[in-house]
DNA sequence: ATGCATGAGTA
DNA sequence: ACTCATGCATA
């Protein structure tokens, strides 16, 4: 559809050169839920070189290009796990490759040379974990060079690959936890789905709280969050950033209607 | 398989 | 404010 909403691809431009992330690399470290599955066996691969973002784009690409013209891969799928997987990880690794593109190209748009560690390739193609590990390296790559999921995405069509164009946050979110195909969503419920079960259990203290809290300015509102959480059961919290969001929602569309 | 809307973490 | 992760609908 053309829902003429554009909101999660802020126009980026092929030129971006500021990092949004001024100085905190490791501020990023607070989202590792299930980002850290850390692939313990960091293949030589990779933490031999100490890889200049070229080597391994251009690695990359090569990979991409060899992987979509011979879709088939010379690795014999033993099991029919086997094979899934191999599927899988093939379309995974092509497209890691064009999003390591991406990057380097918003990186340094000019350098453009065709050499590289054709020998990792058949690794990482072969390997699950070394896919995983590759996973992993784009993300901490993305993240140093301050380049967002988002720009990863609309970067994708900068590269005029034929039948590749812009993708959204999501689906680069995604492709970078190897969430494409094949696992399950494993994701639960969100939390005030689950608190909502859990809550009969504490059913009553609400109300005792909301008593005691009128004296504060604040306790005006902070009674009302409370009132409306043990209403509907949530966690205060919940309720609060839900307020929080909804008013950054309003100030989206005051904003998009206006420009 | 993908985008949208939104929950939620960090600063 | 900005970013990432995910449920849901759908192309």
């Amino acid at each position: 559809m053309m829902t003429m909403n554009g909101k999660q691809h802020f126009s980026m431009h092929p030129a971006l050169h500021e990092p949004k992330y001024p100085g905190l690399h490791s501020g990023s470290e607070g989202m590792r839920r299930v980002c850290l599955t850390a692939p313990q066996l960091q293949g030589n691969i990779f933490g031999g070189f100490d890889e200049s973002l070229l080597a391994r784009a251009e690695a990359l690409a090569a990979a991409d290009s060899i992987i979509s013209h011979g879709k088939s891969h010379p690795f014999k799928p033993d099991s029919l796990e086997a094979g899934d997987l191999l599927d899988h990880l093939s379309s995974s690794l092509a497209t890691m490759g064009q999003l390591h593109q991406a990057m380097a190209n918003m990186a340094h748009p000019h350098s453009l040379s065709v050499h590289g560690g054709m020998a990792c390739i058949n690794d990482v193609e072969s390997d699950p974990r070394e896919l995983e590990a590759f996973a992993e390296r784009f993300k901490q790559r993305r993240i140093k060079l301050g380049v967002t999921q988002a720009d990863v995405g609309s970067a994708l069509a900068n590269l005029k690959i034929p039948g590749v164009g812009s993708l959204s946050q999501s689906t680069i979110c995604r492709k970078q936890r190897l969430r494409t195909e094949g696992e399950k969503q494993q994701a639960g419920p969100f939390q005030w789905e689950r608190e909502e079960k859990k809550a009969h259990l504490h059913r009553g203290a609400g109300e005792a709280l909301v008593g005691g809290l009128l004296c504060h300015p604040a306790s005006a509102l902070l009674g009302k969050i409370a009132a409306i959480a043990e209403k509907l059961d949530l966690k205060k919290n919940v309720v609060r950033v839900w307020f929080c969001n909804q008013r950054q929602k309003q100030k989206r569309m005051k904003y998009s209607a206006v420009h």
